[in-house]
DNA sequence: CGCCCTTGTCAAAACGTTTCAAATTTCGGA
DNA sequence: TCCGAAATTTGAAACGTTTTGACAAGGGCG
């Protein structure tokens, strides 16, 4: 493997000319920058990464750390977002470390990754509010972005998508269809998208004059299970009481409810009208419902971009603060939704 | 950070000595040793990475590069593996750099990551006969370790559980319970551990002297769907020419199965008994199933430490054919295996 | 006293790059 | 012809480690 001393043997040059050549710094007379290209090309010269790094101290590697949780599995977004990162990063030649935390303290698993010296920042998802490992990124001042943010204000960088509008744009589709007892099988009550999805869903069930139960409002993991656990509950309550309408955080738990009205003879959307969030392979798997879902959808991989895009400005050395990316989900209406059933003693039939 | 010279110059010690000293070499006086270790320890002192790569040469990380596939999120032991190995790396100071490969060639992915020079090794899984990325590796002499292997007499290091055997066992058990059609749903036929576990299952069958039907064998993908297809097909034929027990390459097909089954109500294990084999979560997922499935079984996570061990002592400078580990399948007997109904024409009632 | 061997230590080189400070060349203008 | 500034190029230091070859001290032996 040729190295920056090869080249400058080649051409009488030194190396630090050439890795100015190389580098594209403007001191450099262009007629010799050309024949550096030209020999550096032909002699198949890679930059050796260990190198640069030492004497830089950046490893042009960033690191993620998993943690392991039981019901993992179930939740295909994690795989999603890994392969997309891992996809997007190296498209701008940086490299994906990947570790798994199965200690107590959240932290350790970034300490251990931080002493070895080998990564540049790291990616978090599915911030929490107070969540440790954030305070403990900032305190060091180490690079990080988010995918989520675990406050609204949040000052570092991240991306998100806008959970408030799509709760509002689910409810306003619902309550124009004039359901007015809206369910909700919303995502782990500690994170933060759930929260401003459950915030602006009660805003904008207040705005359009629904009442909003307690008991019609559930959360847990993005499971089938929880899904169908939460919409049996729901639905086996009197007549009357039940919702004609059910919001989901997303599409697995859709798939519980679906099974749940399947099981209550319950028909969707005749009786009952379902809207999910989608953030997994929009439309794909929404299509194969049936009835189709109609659902708000951003996908796992249009975070990646921006999330890496990110990250390498926060190393680059801009300030966290105003590094975000906030993106609007998308609207698909299908066949999940439909106008409310007339009520008992409803003027219309 | 602590560096050997802030420790040699701490004790008045060179940082040759130092390096020695904490590596272990014989050389150094035991209660210098101490001493050094002592102050390594007070003054928080962690090898540089980088520096130690760029003077051996080694990177201490090893590679793993995933192929992309459609259906890859409905196949939940790649996720497995991929968190079990990092884990078991982690443990040996080893780190896991992940990419993807989305490109045509498929040893592309291998090429760019070693040009950066920045890892030791590869672990690959789910190799295929004539694997070109094996040959690549093979040809380059760069150290890798498989997950399976791509022919029985495999002459690279590799992990795999005993496939002869566990069809073999299962169809014991069948026959002995009197079945003698025996469907087989396996995985993809291109894979190696399918054509094994296909090849023992008619060599058992025919020494218990049953027959083997082709529509009656199956492969495809370890999904739900194929299997609910695969079963659909062979279980819709005329009564009498129907298998009475099904095997399944795994516990997603097994779940399809079921729900073919279900769906065509025959009961298992009364009319049809089904062994799978579970290399998942061994026990867990099998126990849900109702009734619990019977299975051959060993977990993802059981392969992660001998993966790890083994590639260590590839990149350390073992030759590569001695490397193996073959593990056997356990057997667990549950309860949706049963006698084979009494065929029409039967002496009994 | 000279020789060799062992033990413990060290200085220096090496890995391949970046970058600082200095040196050299070039050139326009006086 | 000379000066100073600008344009190029260079040597050397630095990053933190491993490793080679050398060396000093001490001991045993003739």
């Amino acid at each position: 493997m040729a190295t920056l001393k090869d080249i400058g043997a080649e051409l009488g040059l030194s190396p630090a000319t050439v890795s100015r050549a190389l580098n594209g710094f403007p001191e450099v007379n262009s007629e010799t920058r050309e024949r550096v290209r030209e020999a550096a090309d032909r002699l198949g010269y890679r930059p050796n990464r260990v190198a640069q790094r030492l004497v830089t101290g950046r490893s042009g590697m960033v690191g993620m750390i998993l943690r392991m949780r039981p019901d993992m599995r179930e939740d295909p977004t994690l795989f999603d977002m890994l392969t997309g990162l891992s996809a997007a990063l190296s498209l701008r030649d940086v490299d994906l470390v990947l570790a798994v935390d199965q200690e107590t303290d959240p932290v350790a698993a970034y300490e251990r990754m931080l002493s070895r010296s080998l990564v540049d920042g790291f990616i978090l998802a599915a911030p929490e509010p107070d969540d440790p490992r954030i305070a403990y990124l900032q305190a060091h001042d180490l690079p990080f972005v988010v995918h989520g943010r675990h406050a609204f204000q949040a000052d570092y960088p991240f991306y998100d998508i806008d959970n408030r509008k799509l709760a509002r744009d689910s409810v306003a589709l619902l309550t124009s269809l004039g359901h007015r007892r809206i369910g909700f099988v919303n995502g782990e009550a500690e994170l933060t998208y759930a929260q401003d999805r459950l915030r602006e869903f009660r805003v904008a069930m207040a705005a359009a004059g629904a009442p909003v139960e307690d008991s019609l409002i559930s959360h847990g993991r993005l499971t089938e299970s929880h899904g169908y656990a939460s919409a049996l509950a729901m639905l086996s309550r009197p007549e009357g009481l039940r919702p004609t309408a059910i919001l989901c955080s997303g599409t697995m738990l859709a798939k519980g409810v679906y099974r749940a009205a399947h099981d209550l003879a319950i028909a969707i959307p005749q009786a009952l009208s379902v809207v999910a969030h989608d953030d997994i392979w929009p439309g794909l798997e929404a299509d194969r419902f049936d009835p189709p879902l109609t659902t708000t959808a951003k996908s796992m991989r249009a975070a990646c971009d921006p999330l890496a895009d990110l990250l390498i400005q926060r190393i680059a050395g801009a300030a966290p603060a105003g590094l975000r990316h906030i993106e609007e989900a998308d609207f698909f209406l299908r066949e999940s939704t439909g106008p409310a059933p007339p009520r008992e003693g409803d003027a219309r039939r």
